[in-house]
DNA sequence: TTCAGAAATGAAAGCGTTGTCAATATTTAT
DNA sequence: ATAAATATTGACAACGCTTTCATTTCTGAA
């Protein structure tokens, strides 16, 4: 246990307490604010504490006051472009309420998803036994178009020892708190754009149809077109993927039919870019020839050329609420009611008229 | 303290003790298999522990073992792309070694350069209160050119606590341990590609001046230029920020001039992008009619169209070899050696021989 | 049966804080 | 000067765990 030689053996209170002729009680009450103390012995404790750099052990604190200002974040690859707004929401939040945050990426390297539900598992573990205040969950298992029983009572069993809340995701059940976008409406607000700048022929891209953020996206767009009265085709309606390389597959395949869409909703971003990245090999223009939206509204979609149109899903509101709710969780101990937030659709560069019919 | 209602009362080893008939240090025997328990007894405490699906506290395990198994990362914003490759070597090679990750946000809303120190300060505190086990400074103050005195004390003073590591950065003082790429052999890499192709008119945009990474590029830009005899230029040579935004604002500024640059070398990927955005949007072709090379190699830089000629900082490994250099301080308490790892240089589509004089 | 040695267990100290409660020092009022 | 306040302070238990050291229980050999 000991690590020998540089360190500096850590001074604690005792040592102030003692170097400075009180009890440990006055010296807490100095640090704290806690209780009044004569000047003269403040001053005298507070030299001492900046003369050591004396710090507070925070792990002796937390176990006696039961709390540790601590979050916990699980997520599911930070690398994604869509988490940092959601955090910086969260973390705007959280901060000014005293919180840290704890973040958990449960990425796994090579890509399989049944490691990372294990490390989602883990996580959750490590979380309670560091004793965090409260825990954010978002995507990954709780993304699953129908989750697994385990999961879910996994979840539900965590939810009754510790604040916990979940972002987007679909874990409905369980009277769990949770905040999220409504993903419908956005995909709504998307193809009814297309649809207003005269479009008929739309096709919908990306995602996974065992992921309820696909599925929503795609009732979205389903909706949307019937509600105009148009058709739509088996075969203009592909998942398989979410990154830019999948983009310009989907795009690839739409490429091999004589018939092709004037539009194309995409099912996030990067999936618009591998699109648009296909329709330039191609010789395709966008937006005169071809109109794409896109979702998600990633910092990234401002900087392709042309300019994505695309939904946001006001990642940073979401964190702000998320934290909000947490904050409500454990300072009230009450099972929050949850938020839906309400998307935005963000008009760019890749969408316009329909090219002209000869 | 109390938090009322629904929580769950914790049960401790003493609850699984009593109801075993058996001491707490035979649990904790049990839990942790530090010595031999009767098989008998030992099925018995299991049983309770599965049953009251108990967790331990990790901070009365932290406290009295003196090592929380947690490593303080701070970094200046998470939301820059240039990170996360990085966060994924240290976070493989942690997590292997039984860590697992504080991660602390310094980056300041209202961009700040000042309050982000502050948040660096804080969070240095922060981390050291909690007692993680290491900690891992990226970029922010230590990436200044010149860094102040206060700011070096500080950090230094923090490694004489707890082992303390530096990526990148320049706080080359105080015999603070580092893992750094070498941006002047990078920036090198890049100017030769270009120069190899034929270019003679380069220019360097982007960065800033007071930060050692621009400052390092430049130098490497420089040195290149030099020993190929070619002349630079001080109206070629512009610093002004690391975003999209400053490189479409350099590529403008370019454009006043009659006489233009065949090739540019960005301080960064982002940069290099906006230079792409503002050559498109005033009809000049790159490759063909301007070569771009970028830095960093975001996962962007192969999205864009076309895809960025970059150089990589390797910072997977970088972060690989940090946490190994880490743990071995953890573990062994020493001053480990600095590291230098070697950049790579990554051809792709934006670069081409000059076009040839009419 | 008895005893040495091994195996299994328990009691209690400590890790570094905070908070309670009782004790002491300092004022203020009489 | 003295009693009755009030203002400061200290001793100690508690937080939940691990580990040391001593004790008890068991094993097999004499």
């Amino acid at each position: 246990m000991d690590k020998g030689g540089t360190a500096i053996k850590p001074v604690t209170v005792y040592d102030i307490a003692r170097e400075a002729n009180v009890s440990v009680a006055t010296v807490s009450r100095v640090i704290n604010n806690t209780a009044p103390v004569k000047q003269s012995t403040r001053e005298r404790v507070m030299e001492l504490i900046v003369k050591h750099q004396f710090q507070p052990n925070a792990l002796a604190r937390s176990l006696y006051k039961k709390e540790t200002g601590m979050i916990g974040v699980i997520l599911p690859d930070i690398t994604n472009p869509f988490f940092p707004a959601l955090l910086a929401g969260l973390d705007q939040e959280a901060r000014s309420k005293g919180y840290t945050f704890f973040l958990c990426d449960t990425v796994s390297t090579n890509g399989d998803s049944a490691e990372q539900y294990v490390r989602e598992s883990q996580y959750l573990s490590i979380l309670m036994e560091k004793q965090v205040d409260g825990i954010v969950m978002i995507g990954g298992r709780i993304n699953l178009a129908k989750p697994s029983k385990e999961s879910i009572c996994e979840v539900v069993e965590a939810s009754k020892r510790v604040p916990l809340l979940l972002i987007n995701g679909n874990l409905t059940g369980g009277g769990i708190t949770r905040v999220y976008a409504d993903e419908l409406e956005g995909a709504e607000l998307a193809t009814q754009h297309l649809i207003e700048l005269g479009h008929e022929h739309i096709a919908f891209v990306g995602g996974y149809k065992h992921m309820s953020n696909t599925i929503q996206r795609i009732k979205g767009y389903l909706k949307a077109m019937e509600r105009s009265g148009l058709q739509t085709r088996k075969e203009w309606i592909m998942d398989g993927g979410f990154s830019v390389a999948s983009g310009t597959a989907f795009m690839n395949r739409l490429l091999e039919h004589s018939e092709r869409p004037t539009a194309i909703f995409c099912a996030n971003d990067l999936v618009a870019i591998g699109v648009m990245k296909a329709a330039h090999k191609a010789g395709i223009r966008v937006p005169e020839e071809l109109s794409l939206v896109g979702f998600d509204d990633i910092p990234y979609a401002s900087n392709s050329i042309p300019e994505l149109t695309t939904v946001s899903l006001k990642c940073y509101d979401v964190g702000r609420y998320a934290a909000e709710q947490l904050h409500h969780m454990i300072t009230k101990n009450k099972f929050s009611r949850s938020i839906k937030v309400r998307p935005e659709l963000i008009v760019r560069e890749s969408t316009a008229r329909p090219p002209s019919r000869m």
